[in-house]
DNA sequence: CATGTCAATTAGACGG
DNA sequence: CCGTCTAATTGACATG
């Protein structure tokens, strides 16, 4: 798939009223959390950034807490990073700047949080993909809102339909004014602008294209139905 | 081939 | 206990 930067990947369907906003909220918002990847980890002591130091306060108290001590037996498995208010908020900072980093950068951000490289560039893995997900739902609610009128449309307009069908089965009876007896339907069209029927004047022609119907104020310029 | 990104998935932490 | 969030892993693919 698009391996290369997705500088431009952002879904940039215009759903109005809808910005984009990538993340602002959510995502990291509220501190993260996260945790060792499946089980199998290999020991990579996570939290331990680096050099082993402590640093930030971890809110929770999966603050580092060497694991390997406790690994008495058990299927212990390693405490799951947690990132500080302060981290995940210059995370999102960056994040807002650039959705994806250059080595140095992702370096630069390492040290100043006090993470693994790795860390960081995991981050921004999950957070573009959060981001996606909810352009994603975002574009799948206006489209559902699209198909909603839409159906609606197509209902008016099926109404439309049945009304003119209507109107050609059953052409109402206009008598000549000259004979006084009723006109064949063949005789008859429909005037665009009062969209009454009217009397054809001139020799009745036989074949008469539905043309009238096409030409009513009724029919948008839609695209041509085929039926009628 | 090394490197980077992504999609899919796993699993820990946490709140209700 | 279950659902949600999200850190981390894995495998596939793209690119230079």
């Amino acid at each position: 798939m698009g391996a290369t930067s997705p500088s431009g990947l952002e879904l940039t369907m215009a759903v109005p009223g809808l910005s984009s906003s990538s993340g602002s909220e959510g995502a990291g918002c509220h501190n993260g959390n996260g945790g060792c990847g499946g089980g199998n980890m290999r020991d990579l002591d996570i939290n331990q950034p680096a050099s082993g130091g402590e640093e930030e306060e971890f809110p929770m108290g999966s603050v580092e807490e060497d694991e390997e001590e406790r690994g008495v037996g058990g299927p212990h498995r390693p405490k799951k990073l947690r990132l500080s208010k302060e981290q995940s908020r210059l995370l999102e900072e960056s994040f807002r700047l650039n959705h994806t980093l250059t080595p140095k950068q992702k370096e630069a951000l390492a040290i100043k949080l006090k993470l693994r490289p790795r860390q960081v560039e995991v981050w921004f893995q999950n957070r573009r993909a959060r981001t996606k997900l909810k352009q994603t739902e975002m574009e799948c609610e206006y489209l559902k809102r699209c198909f909603g009128s839409l159906t609606e449309e197509n209902r008016r307009l099926q109404r439309e339909v049945e009304e003119l069908r209507a109107m050609r089965v059953a052409p109402p009876t206009v008598l000549s004014p000259h004979t006084r007896q009723p006109l064949p339907a063949s005789a008859l069209t429909m005037c665009p602008r009062c969209e009454r029927i009217t009397a054809t004047t001139g020799p009745p022609t036989a074949s008469r294209p539905p043309s009238s119907a096409a030409a009513s104020p009724l029919f948008r310029p839609r695209r041509p139905s085929a039926a009628f």
